[in-house]
DNA sequence: CGGATTCTTGATCACACTCAAGGAGCGTGG
DNA sequence: CCACGCTCCTTGAGTGTGATCAAGAATCCG
């Protein structure tokens, strides 16, 4: 139905972020198990799970789909602040406020924890409070790398990150191996994120497909070629 | 013997953060209290706290003092990450490696809490466990802000928001009305903080200076003249 | 098939970077 | 105490690169 076609494990790497998120709410429960149960939200390509500047009352797990956080500046600028995969958790605990707008970039299928209640069983299960650390690490970790990214990288380099990085969280299983990806987004939310214009987006992209590094016959399919240039290019290289 | 020359509370923003974290640690830590008794380390102008890529085994909170937090590329390419002041906390629970470097930007005083203790004291104190996850909110707020910044931000705006952000944060409290700031950091710390060169920092305060926004004889100490005018540039104001 | 959206490529321009030089401030040592 | 040297800061001139403006191609969807 949605992006994924095959049966196969979702998700290859990091498979901890997984569903084990709520078996993990579910044993923190204890006897208000029951509360714990999430609602389940479908969301249409498009379609806004919140606004910057909500009140917050659940975190989020997505189950299937992609989900890009975003946030503009009043004149319309945007900047997105990352792009979320099956597995990967949204929102914070003891935050009352969203700082950034969160909308499906595919459909998507999202289990919704009432907030006040994951605080609670937090203080109850430390195994819980350790997962959730441990998912606010890693946040953090993605968000420096993002930081760099902006403020010192060149646009090539930039691109060939985002390509690596999209494939070594986002892909399922089995194609790592034959080096395609499937970028559900546009290019203009690939700029947005990458703090460039779409037009520079593409340039990039059709420098890296001339050099030969990849190749696409579908916009938003890519193959990589050459995963060792891209490597090399995302680490140092300019690439004129 | 450092920045500080008045007896005055050093922080008036967020007292929230300040020594009660060693309080909050204390009252967790139980029978084992002592063990939780921090090693105090004093850091002269410029001394390295950590390494990027070094195993993490303490928590660090600033008591004196201005921390940066940075990461450099392979060329040398160097993106200032943060600015840590008074009260601040620096390392994570339940990670393991470092992420990024941290050095001193001025002369400081840092509490050293080892990180396994804290990670123990965790499971027994869920208050604690609720302070370092608001910690580790305002810290991703941050981030998103400085990622807003770096992407879609003119060099104006940049400095305009880092001096309004400095005054917010990092300002000892009768100074606030006085609209003093006291920089610690040079300009090239600036620019990297901002994904800028020193020289466009330099130009972009001159312009303010200019236009009478503020005025500085010191080029470390600035006086906010028209702090609307500078809310102004920061929100939107690309000032020519 | 028609219309809208997305993607790509081209031409031009503005702006921040680079390179360069001079000035200001500070610490050290004579 | 001044002189010297170092680092930091500031300003200028010129260049390169990514944004902007514009138009066409491709894709999607009803």
């Amino acid at each position: 139905m949605l992006d994924q076609k095959s049966s196969l494990p979702v998700r290859a790497a990091a498979p901890e972020n997984s569903s084990q998120f709520s078996q993990l709410l579910m044993d923190a429960g204890g006897q208000d198990a029951q509360k714990l149960i999430p609602t389940v939200r479908h969301l249409a390509r498009n379609a806004t799970l919140f606004y910057d500047g909500d009140a917050i009352s659940f975190i989020y797990e997505i189950i299937e789909g992609t989900i890009k956080t975003s946030k503009i500046l009043m004149d319309g600028r945007r900047q997105i602040i990352g792009f979320l995969g099956v597995g990967d958790i949204i929102g914070l605990p003891f935050e009352d406020e969203a700082h950034f707008s969160a909308e499906a970039v595919s459909a998507s299928i999202i289990r919704c924890y009432p907030i006040a209640q994951i605080e609670t069983a937090i203080t109850r299960s430390p195994h819980l409070a350790r997962k959730l650390f441990k998912i606010l690490n890693t946040d953090t970790t993605r968000q420096i790398d993002h930081v760099m990214s902006l403020g010192r990288k060149h646009p090539t380099e930039r691109v060939a990150g985002f390509l690596l990085s999209w494939r070594a969280t986002h892909t399922p299983g089995q194609e790592i191996k034959s080096h395609i990806l499937k970028l559900p987004m546009s290019r203009i939310d690939i700029a947005d994120y990458l703090g460039l214009t779409q037009e520079t987006v593409c340039r990039v992209l059709s420098k890296f497909k001339t050099r030969g590094i990849i190749q696409s016959e579908q916009s938003r399919d890519i193959v990589i070629n050459d995963i060792r240039s891209l490597e090399h290019v995302a680490e140092a290289g300019i690439l004129n």
